[in-house]
Parts: structure tokens; C-alpha cells; sequence
DNA sequence: ACAATATCTATGTCATGTCATCCATTCAAG
DNA sequence: CTTGAATGGATGACATGACATAGATATTGT
């Protein structure tokens, strides 16, 4: 099969099973792999907009307004029309958001020590630069 | 950052951007990029029955009965219960699901090619293994 | 043969990605 | 300043991934 084929099959799957394997991880704090995301980009750079923590998220297109909503339904982010541009929407972390990430954070640790057994750093580089080709070039 | 989580990241995007090209290629065909697997998988392999290509389609879970719904509603697959076992369904191309077949290979082959302008063939050998790692580990 | 179990598919629910559209707000051109 | 364009976000629509469950059919144990 062509090699171009098999390596975005072996993306395909990939992707598939870490997302399988976080989502377990996280499946006891309830809540999915995408909001943990949001939850740990947000603890590292707060305030964002809907459309900042969009980007970090690479959601290419669209807003994550619905993602939004659900974790200020779930209590652990703040929304408040910004100040200066009232089209914007400040996003912050509550109390319980902050432990959140906390937790997020230890629930990962295993997966992550898990990774370190799979590969060598040599290999984890050589990889990492190869996914990173595929979004650089146009 | 950890190199587990920069190579988790890079997975993502690239599966994202990856996705996003497939895509945007086969957007004048009318059809999904898993329905353009699906179609493939049954080109290269009919009869299968749900339970079958859903294995080929790496879905951990579930079956896809509600893809071949819409495969069938579009005309591009026949679907029949298998007279040995009733429980089964047999998924086989129609004459417009052959022809599918070969405008998504068509389609696709200009991205094939611009993949080979990314990364050599034992950068592609090497990426490859190293995403195959991920799924064969437990 | 009958009953319990297993298998395969269909279907419902929820979260997400993507696309399109609408509305409020802001900015820019005149 | 007023009008038109641009921006940010909300929302609806559709397909999908994942999970749970139900119904039909087949298999197994007795």
C-alpha cells in the first residue's frame, strides 16, 4: 500500500486509541477528553475568549461556545461579557475548574508514564516532527 | 512539555488537518470521509457484513449501521440479511458505489502526492511505526 | 426440545467537528 | 455622524465516535 496511506491510517488509529485511553482516565472526574483540554489551557492563560481557547484548541473553524456552556454548566468556568468589546466573551476558571485541572493532571500522569515506555525520546522527536510536516506545509 | 504530550498533540492536529484535506478532496463527491473508507474497504472486500466493516473502520465500539444507512439511502450500497445467519447483514457495492470507489481514488491521489513531498520513505517507515506502537502496546 | 446465553444489528443519547447562518457589537469609510 | 463592513459569538443542521440498551436470531447446556 502506498506509504502515504499507511501513515494516515496509523494517525487515524492512533488518534483513536489515545483518545480512547484518556477518556477512560478521565471517565471518574466526568468529564470528556476535549473539556479537560479546555480546562488545562485555561488554567495555564487566563482570561481567553471563546475565540482564543478556540485556537488553542485548533478547532480550525467555529467557536467551542457549546463547549463553553457546558462546563459553566458543570460549574467549573466562569463567562462574563468582556469589558472593553462586549462582543467577547472572557472565560476564567471558577474554584472547582482550578481543582479540576489539578486532578486532571494526576489522571494523566499514568498514561503519560505509560508513553514514556512505548518509545524512546529519539523516537518520540522523530515522530513528533513528522506530524508536525503534515500541518506546516501547505 | 512532556514529549509524551507534544507527541499526543501532534497526533491530534495532524489527524485534525489531515481529516480537514481529505475532506475538502472529496467534497465534490458528495460523500464523508468515512464514507469514502467504508466504500473502499468494500471495494477491496465484499460481502462483509456491519460487524466486519466496522473492524476495518478501527471503530473500537458500536457498528456503523447508521453509515450504511446512509450509504444505502444514497444509493452507493445494497444491503441484504445473510441467509445463513439472519442476524448478519451483507454489505455489497452498488453499480454507483463501484463507480464511487474509483472517483474517491481519483480524488485522493493528488493528496497521496503532496504526501511525498513531506517526509522520505524511512521518515514515513519510521513515523508510522512509531503511531503503530501506540495501538499494539496495551 | 427447552431454556439460558451469546451474537448481530438497530436505535437512543450525548459530545464533538464542521458548516452555515443570524445577531449584537465594533470599526471604518464617507 | 451615519451607513456599511467586519468581528465575535450563538445556534441550527448533519455526520460521527462512544456508550447503553433492546430486539431478533443463533448457539449451547441440560
Amino acid at each position: 500500500m502506498d506509504q502515504v496511506l499507511e501513515f494516515v491510517l496509523a494517525v487515524k488509529a492512533a488518534h483513536r486509541e489515545i483518545n480512547r485511553r484518556f477518556s477512560e482516565a478521565l471517565n471518574p472526574l466526568g468529564i470528556t477528553v476535549v473539556q479537560a483540554e479546555a480546562i488545562l489551557i485555561l488554567a495555564d492563560d487566563q482570561p481567553l475568549t471563546l475565540g482564543e481557547l478556540g485556537s488553542r484548541l485548533i478547532a480550525e473553524t467555529g467557536n467551542p461556545s457549546r463547549l463553553a456552556d457546558r462546563l459553566a454548566t458543570a460549574g467549573l468556568v466562569h463567562r462574563r461579557p468582556s469589558l472593553n468589546d462586549r462582543r467577547h466573551v472572557e472565560l476564567t476558571l471558577t474554584h472547582d475548574g482550578r481543582e479540576m485541572a489539578t486532578r486532571i493532571r494526576q489522571a494523566r500522569r499514568p498514561l503519560l508514564d505509560w508513553g514514556h515506555t512505548l518509545l524512546d525520546d529519539s523516537q518520540f522527536a522523530a515522530a513528533t516532527t513528522a506530524l508536525h510536516r503534515v500541518r506546516e506545509q501547505s
